[in-house]
RNA sequence: GGUCCCGUAGCUCAGUUGGAUAGAGCAGCCGCCUUCUAAGCGGCAUGUCGAGGGUUCGAAUCCUUCCGGGACCGCCA
């Protein structure tokens, strides 16, 4: 299915040959064998660099063992051309018929094309999101939800068995701040005035929460001392903006498997077990720790805490675990609720976290590499902030969130595909602009419309030859004679639709869901351009009019790409347009 | 001061995990656009890959030292 693992296979194979002719040595290591598209086209469809990577340890020159291995190769039906070039690059043409082969495979293999066993089925933890349960989601999150659900589909589609994991910050003090901020709503329900103070949240989100407060308990909570309400009001208002969130979530199309509550860790013993654990091994003690250099802050004074041994994991300095009141810092839930990842038994765990959160990577993967061994990798994945406008301006937007620009809004303005998309066209790791005016314009400039736009010309095709009578289901076509596809434009097109499997494990294995949206931009301007080519030379058009068997092998081939980029877009979770308005 | 991220064409960014003469889109320049496969098409030009050093057959990519920008740096999460 990946035709690249397939010609490597065959290179493989004919270096055993040559090994079991005397011509190689016996037993050397072919890990470092690799077929690649080569940078330059003119190069050939493939390259191999089998002859650099085993001249040093077979003890020859690679230009010998190239040509010999051209030779072997020359005589598979598949190579058509394998040529030495370079300091010993291997060249390879491939067939024609190879190419043809692509096609029917794709058609063949519809939704699973490009799936891989990468994999093997092993489970995969992604937590992503985990916004505080204290207010509407806001664009910061936007992006960290797309990459993190699109990362999601992506590891599915390489063979992972993954769960998408939301960590609910409900334990600390944050909540308490948002109790106060409700319960100043609720007596404003009650026709009092309220009084947000510094430091309480002032969004009017909070509004149909004290109205909400204020149908559950009446007056009853007026007057009393926060003693008495804290606790109700901060799990009543937690719970709402929890179902807030979850409601945005969906609007963008995001579907959690599982919400892990810090709070719930609390009072479990879970805490306890994963720092004694820790002591078990000599990670956990009292110290003092030195003041961070050349930033020493004014109320510094030398403090004993119960510090976690991270720089015995590649940490810079050890962290604490607990506050000087006895309580714990943020970070020892975290380890618990990390530890409890564990041992769930995932395969490796994934973090997608805000770039402010960069100071804290180090320290949760000493966590996760001490409690479990070495075992269980963690990546964990910075996003960067994405910066809004409209029309080029900085754009501003706050129907009553307060100061900042809601998911709601974004989806609302610019809708949830364009959304996803856009935020999957950068890296993770750099600043993105996203310009509201920029992501609805029809035009080329726009990536998420060139490659919709590409999807509807191919159903514009598919339905003009339904009309006429051809039989355009992928069955139908995957048994299409294609022996007539010979032009270069469209081998092209092949050739790009031949790299999906292997783009879906390269992205895959780096984490990186960013570079099927590039792909799909890249197989989106090669169909582009064989169709303006069928605007001057009318033979290259899908659709052949007169001509069913023609027509049905071009469309053949236009329907493979239409295959890909569905498979591509569903794995950003954009929804792929049959017709553009 | 330390840690992490970023630095690639005028601009915005990719760069297949170490491969060949570093790419794309904008903007720029030159043509075409009575074609219905519309929301433009074709072509041209563009580089100190931030700088120096190192590793090796080979470096934008790995190591190192600087420079510039950002984020973070014990009782916030």
């Amino acid at each position: 299915m990946n035709l690249f693992a397939e010609i490597r296979a065959l290179v493989v194979d004919a270096l055993g040959q040559m090994a079991a002719e005397g011509s190689l040595p016996a037993g050397l290591d072919l890990t470092p064998v690799a077929v690649e598209p080569p940078r330059d086209p003119a190069h050939g469809d493939m390259a191999t660099n089998a002859a650099m990577v085993l001249a040093k340890p077979a003890g020859l020159q690679p230009r010998v063992i190239a040509e010999a291995l051209a030779s072997k190769l020359s005589a598979d039906p598949r190579i058509s051309l394998a040529e030495v070039a370079g300091p010993g690059f291997l060249n390879l043409r491939l067939a024609l018929p190879v190419w043809q082969r692509v096609v029917t495979d794709a058609l063949q293999a519809g939704g699973t094309y490009g799936k891989s066993a990468l994999g093997q089925g092993q489970r995969v933890n992604v937590e992503f999101v985990s916004a505080n349960p204290t207010g509407p989601m806001h664009v910061g999150h936007v992006r960290g939800a797309v990459v993190g659900d699109a990362l999601s589909n992506l590891l599915a589609f390489a063979g992972w068995d993954v769960t998408r994991e939301y960590y609910i910050n409900d334990g600390g003090a944050q909540v308490d701040v948002l109790a106060r901020s409700a319960y100043e709503r609720y007596r404003e329900a009650n026709g009092l005035e309220p009084e947000i103070r510094e430091g309480l949240y002032p969004g009017d989100y909070l509004i149909p929460v004290g109205e909400a407060l204020k149908a559950k308990y009446g007056t009853r909570l007026l007057d009393q001392p926060e003693a008495v309400w804290l606790q109700d009001v901060r799990s009543f208002a937690t719970e709402l903006m929890m179902e807030e969130i979850k409601s945005d979530l969906r609007l963008l199309g995001v579907e959690m498997d599982v919400f892990s509550s810090e709070k719930a860790l609390y009072g479990t013993g879970e805490i306890e077990a994963a720092i004694e654990t820790l002591r078990g091994m000599d990670l956990i003690y009292e110290g003092v720790l030195e003041p961070p250099k050349g930033k020493e802050p004014d109320d510094w004074e030398p403090r004993v805490q119960t510090l976690f041994r991270s720089t015995a994991h590649g940490d810079d300095v050890d962290r604490p675990v607990k506050k000087s009141d006895g309580s714990w810092t943020y970070f020892a839930p975290d380890i618990a609720y990390h530890y409890n990842k564990v041992r769930r038994g995932f395969y490796a765990l994934i973090d997608i976290f805000g770039a402010d959160h960069g100071g804290y990577v180090k320290r949760m993967k000493a966590a996760v590499s001490a409690l479990s061994g070495g075992k269980v990798p963690l990546d964990i994945k910075l996003i960067q902030l994405v910066k809004l406008y409209k029309n080029g301006e900085p754009f501003k937007m706050s129907k009553r969130a307060g100061t900042f620009v809601t998911l709601h809004d974004v989806v609302e303005e610019a809708g949830a595909d364009v959304t996803r998309f856009i935020m999957l066209t950068r890296k993770n790791d750099v600043a993105l602009d996203f310009d509201f005016a920029k992501v609805l314009e029809q035009s080329k400039d726009n990536p998420v419309f060139y490659v919709q736009y590409a999807n509807a010309r191919i159903n514009s095709v598919l339905r003009k030859a339904r009309e006429a009578g051809i039989a355009c289901d992928d069955a139908t076509l995957a048994g299409v004679d294609l022996s007539g596809m010979t032009h270069e434009a469209e081998i092209a097109l092949a050739r790009k639709i031949a790299e999906w499997p292997r783009l879906v494990e390269i992205a895959a294995r780096g984490n990186e869901p960013h570079r099927v949206a590039f792909y799909l931009y890249e197989l989106a301007s090669e169909l582009h351009g064989l169709w303006n080519r069928g605007n001057y030379d009318p033979s290259l058009r899908f659709f052949q009019t007169g001509n069913a068997a023609t027509s049905a092998a071009k469309i053949a081939l236009a329907r493979a790409a239409g295959v890909v980029i569905g498979n591509g877009l569903g794995i950003l979770g954009v929804t792929p347009v049959e017709e553009m308005r």
